[in-house]
Parts: structure tokens; C-alpha cells; sequence
DNA sequence: CTATATATTTTATGTTGTCAAGCAACTGGG
DNA sequence: CCCAGTTGCTTGACAACATAAAATATATAG
């Protein structure tokens, strides 16, 4: 079984903590009100503005989309269909691998993702309430906090 | 209309402000991440890990729950039948009102939601970085920009 | 050339979400 | 009391998202 080595996984972390994860959490769930809210306006859910906005940045093979939003490829091949479908994506052939398909946004969906990220209130409503000098506080604090992985 | 005081729909929010947007943005993919990988090893799902942490707290009418997720109620039979189906939750009648169906911890899912908890490695590790008075700093921005709303 | 590995899709299945319909129980006006 | 309307929950039909396993096509190593 498990060996007394372990370190005590912190059973009781200090409230400020607790407060502050809280917050956290209660931002993320902000966030994502707030994002399946603009992409309902366009129509699209959740999962397909995130892979529209993937795909304005720059074309990517299916694997890569896969990878970032951290599901397996088969899964990625129905959210393109969709977009595919209402033509604000389509698939081009890899110029160097022949197996490779590009996913990549139309004019059309270049234009959705526009506006999908103009739509999207979390940029100014919440920060809003923040100093220029605060942000800059907050943006060093979650910096320090994400670590330099990121 | 709006006078020129107010922060118009900013069509390019300034740079600060993208990079915090950025960054939180980053938070919520880390939350869920852990959130996910801290459920599984439990066998359990995002959203059956959201409702038992809920439960472990008080018992809770179905009506209640969808609130919380913000999902239909119809959405929330579903969740609760996996979860009682593994003993994790029951349903007990409510003394005052017999339409009403309260969901609540078993023993088992009491332990499951406490192991659950303290698995939750986003309590520690990426706060870790961060001294007691920048929690502290940070706790009081992010209860800024979340507002009096809460 | 053959064997293996990689990129994508297909198929099957399960969970989460919606909406509409249904049933049971509460509530208020007559 | 009784009836109408409302509320709480479940059921059924369906779409989207997620996984895993198998199929296909292409690339790469030996």
C-alpha cells in the first residue's frame, strides 16, 4: 500500500488560499458564461468558436486542434464537418504530407471569428472595474502564478 | 448616448488589456484540466464531480442544482441517476413539499467528494508561487473585477 | 519491398445538453 | 371543496461532444 513517505497533501490549505481558488473558479465559470454566450449568438457552441478562433490565428492539421483542445483527433473530424458544413472552415490538402489535412478558416469564417471576438464582453465588462495600474498588477501576479511553463 | 467617458465597444481593447484576458484565459484552460484529471481518477466526469462537491455541502433539490450549472433540470435527472447509481448520491423526499426530490452525499460520496477535494492540486500548486501578501493582493483584484455581484 | 508508424476517418457507445410532453403535487379563486 | 394554473421532476427524442477501436491512406525505416 501506500507508503508514510508521502508528503501530507496539505488536508487543510489556509483560507486565504481557499478564497482565493474559489474566486478562481468562480472567474472560469464567468468566463465560460460568457463565452458559450457570444458563440451562441453566432450560432456556433462552445467547442466550435474555440476551434474557429484556433483556426483564424492560422491553418492547422487536424492532430494540432486535437491537441490543443486536449481530445482525441476522431472528435475534431465532426466539430470541422459542422463548420465545414455552414462553410466558415474548410479542408485543404498539406503541400508536404499527403495524409495531413489543413483545417483552415473561409473569408466567411474569418469574419464570424471577428466578430465572435468583438462580441466577447470578458475582455471589458469585469476588467473594466480595474485601474490601468491594477491590471498591470494582476497581469504580474498571474504571470508569476502560471509559472514559466505557460 | 454614451458619452466619451465610457469605455466604448472598443473594437481594439488596449494590449493590457488582451494579455489579461489572455492570461485568465490560460487559468480557465489549467482549472479545467485539473478539474478533469482530478474527476477521472475518481471515475468520475466534470459535471458529476461539480454536482457531488455541490452535494457535499447540503443537500440540494434538483431545481437547485440545474441553477447552479445552469443546465435544464431535465439535464440534471441524468447526472444524479449515474451518480446514485454508484451509491454516491441519493434521493430523499422533502418534509414540506412531496414533488420536491432532494439529492444528497452518501456516506461513500461524502468520502469520495473529500478525497476529490484534496486531490485538487490547483489549490496548491500554481498559488505555491506566490507569497501570502500577493494572494492576498490577488484575492482583493479578482474580488474587484467579479464585482458587488458575486 | 516489407514492416511499422502516422494522420485521418468511420463506427459504436456513453455523457451532457436542449426542448416538449407528461405526471404528481402545491396554490389560489370561486 | 373544486377547479385551474403553476411548479418540480421525469421521460422521450434528438444534437453535440467525447472516447476507443478498427479501417484507410500515406510516409518512413530497415
Amino acid at each position: 500500500m501506500a507508503p508514510s513517505s508521502t508528503p501530507p497533501p496539505s488536508p487543510t490549505p489556509d483560507p486565504l488560499t481557499l478564497e482565493v481558488v474559489d474566486l478562481i473558479g468562480t472567474v472560469v465559470v464567468r468566463y465560460h458564461e460568457e463565452y458559450d454566450e457570444a458563440a451562441a449568438r453566432h450560432s456556433l457552441t462552445g467547442a466550435q468558436a474555440r476551434v474557429l478562433a484556433l483556426l483564424a490565428r492560422e491553418p492547422l492539421p487536424m492532430r494540432r486542434i486535437a491537441e490543443r483542445l486536449k481530445c482525441e483527433p476522431s472528435n475534431v473530424t465532426g466539430i470541422v464537418d459542422r463548420l465545414a458544413a455552414r462553410d466558415l472552415v474548410e479542408r485543404r490538402p498539406a503541400p508536404d504530407d499527403r495524409r495531413v489535412k489543413l483545417a483552415a478558416v473561409t473569408p466567411a469564417g474569418r469574419e464570424t471569428a471577428e466578430r465572435l471576438r468583438e462580441g466577447l464582453d470578458f475582455a471589458r465588462e469585469p476588467l473594466s472595474h480595474l485601474s490601468p495600474q491594477e491590471r498591470t498588477t494582476l497581469r504580474d501576479l498571474l504571470r508569476r502564478m502560471l509559472g514559466d511553463e505557460q
